[in-house]
DNA sequence: CATGAATGAGCCTTCATTCAT
DNA sequence: TATGAATGAAGGCTCATTCAT
């Protein structure tokens, strides 16, 4: 019984804690991390100041929290994707594949605003930008592997270290993914990505 | 006479102004745009703080003359660096060339600071970020009449439109330039976007 | 059955405010009156912040209790003391161990931080400083039937009166208590009273 | 003429300066240190709160300038005083008269409100308490030169060391002023430290 | 043109207290 | 009784901008 109410009063405090975060994030993506203010964020909620604090410990911390909720969102396994495809396939197929669905991600999952965010944070590097790289490192992974299997396969050149050659790939990705933020909305990140990667893949391949 | 002293007065006002600029340059480029405060950059002048409101208009004025500045230092006029190949040199060695060429100029005369808050910039979109993208519209007709001469040539592969590959390129430099950005400085940026050019060419090239 | 369970409440509620007063009291003694948040207290008590509010009214009663307490505890009763002397006893020995055995129940009873918030309260004069005061009037009149029997016994000078001199020696207790407070802890404060009583005690025989 | 124009300005804020500190002095004398803020301060000067920080750098740099001023305050040169007297003036009149000296400085000069503060401060050592001790070493001086005096001319007693004597009278001089300032009003300071120094005098006295 | 005192809106944070559960 | 979420009034401090000199 004591617990049951323990129970709806959590629950409420975690309402309002959602609500703040969620009218922060919002505001953050209209107006950028630091043209927010606390006030601004509860006068959206609709609640007092002091009602932040209980729920996060500074503004700051606010932040680091959208930011960790960024990366994590942008975290898709994708290895499990890869088990999908049919062993016959084409390295080749199933890097375009893979390219277009981590595209769909971003554009679906991730959301413009918040990679743009991301994308900032990066260069202003106020908050541990560890996180952000640390994340990319499955992506690195993943298309390491993705490569070799290419080499393996004879599909690939093996001039250059699989490594080094996914390195590319993710710096082109991160390239356009940086486009599509100074470029929105003219700019198709899906459409672009593909046909660089299909550039870059004539580039990759044993001939 | 009373022209002279005008003119005396209009010299040091103009001195003045640059020592502005160039204070706040320094300071911007160490600690970042939002960091710098107007007492800040007058400090570090020596003069008095009612003295920056005479020669901007508002500290929103001088972060747009950086701005200016950051695009005119990186519009070296490659056209004529273009020029200076004998007629019968391989399109790709040119554009190899070129890129090393703008690789040295990004870091040398450009550097890393002011690259960084450029590209912080145009995420943020605060000011007018059309003037960086216009700024690009020169390399991409560099690298475009390069594409097109490599077509003419029958070096190039010609089942994508000159303009389009043009683009691809543009968007791979500042792929990598945003990657020395953040990887800064564990990352080689000439050498980087060497290797990664080269790799675009195997993918442009005719076979 | 209630009435029993009023009581087992009862003596919850009572074991309650007990632990708040004790690490209210220990938190002062550290940090200082004004430097301990109701927060702190129920943080160390290890119960939430509202149950403080179920047991004191108001921050400010709680500090109104430890005064009292304070006050107490520095209420030894010397006069009881005072009678364990063999009648023979001059006035000038039982004077010098009073003094000692005032200065034994502060140094290890009453303590060093306590001592130094009841000191500055009577300069803040926040609360009712009547209290400490009122106290005093204990000691008063203990030195005062000292110093009369000095008289009698044609110990002590008769010239000033003897509650008058009772009056300079109290004042010479605080002031002694004091330069122990702001001297802490490179000063003596038994060594030092007993030093100084000697030299009073000159001044006070009959010569 | 245009040091001139200068040094109205600076004149102008001088008299700010000035104003805000006496506001603010008469606030802390009312209403003691930690309960009067900046608001309270900038009220009372009819300015804007960015005022007060145009003119000292924090609330606390205020505070330590006042509690400075405080201590050169009761900095008056006693020494010069001393040499006013007579070779043959017996050294208990030259004290007797140093200590009624001392008495209206406090009183007059200090000031009731001040002392207090002073006291409080040093027991609370939110500052550098040392100020307010080393001035006293001055007073230390000036006692324990007086002592040796008295016990060069045969008036004192020899069998404790003039500076432990020294400390003794200081030490009854803080103790007094201390009653002076919780009794206050009803404590007259110079006639009980008078009566007081009669005793003490007294106990000093080679018999 | 240069000065720098004055401004005031704004910011983040603290904390005693209330109250529904 | 106990809880802890919510409150809101302060508090100290920053800073771009204005303006009289």
């Amino acid at each position: 019984m004591k617990k049951e109410k323990m129970t709806v009063r959590k629950l409420q405090a975690n309402e309002t804690k959602k609500k703040i975060y969620q009218c922060a994030e919002e505001l953050f993506r209209q107006h950028g991390f630091e043209n927010v203010t606390v006030d601004d964020i509860m006068n959206k909620v609709g609640m007092s100041k002091g009602t932040f604090f209980v729920h996060y410990a500074s503004r700051d911390a606010l932040l680091a929290a959208c930011i960790t909720e960024f990366v994590n969102r942008a975290d898709t396994d994708y290895e499990s994707y890869l088990e999908t495809f049919p062993e016959q396939t084409a390295t080749s197929d199933i890097l375009m594949a893979m390219v277009g669905r981590i595209a769909d991600n971003i554009i679906e999952n991730v959301g413009y605003e918040r990679i743009k965010i991301a994308y900032r944070i990066q260069l202003e590097k106020t908050f541990d930008t560890g996180m952000l790289l640390n994340h990319d490192r499955k992506i690195y992974k993943t298309f390491s592997s993705l490569v070799n299997r290419g080499m393996q396969t004879g599909e690939f050149r093996t001039d250059i270290p699989a490594e080094s050659i996914a390195n590319h790939l993710v710096m082109a990705m991160r390239g356009a993914t940086y486009e599509w933020c100074i470029r929105y909305p003219d700019f198709n990140l899906k459409n672009h990505l593909l046909r660089h990667f299909q550039i870059l893949l004539c580039g990759i391949r044993k001939r």
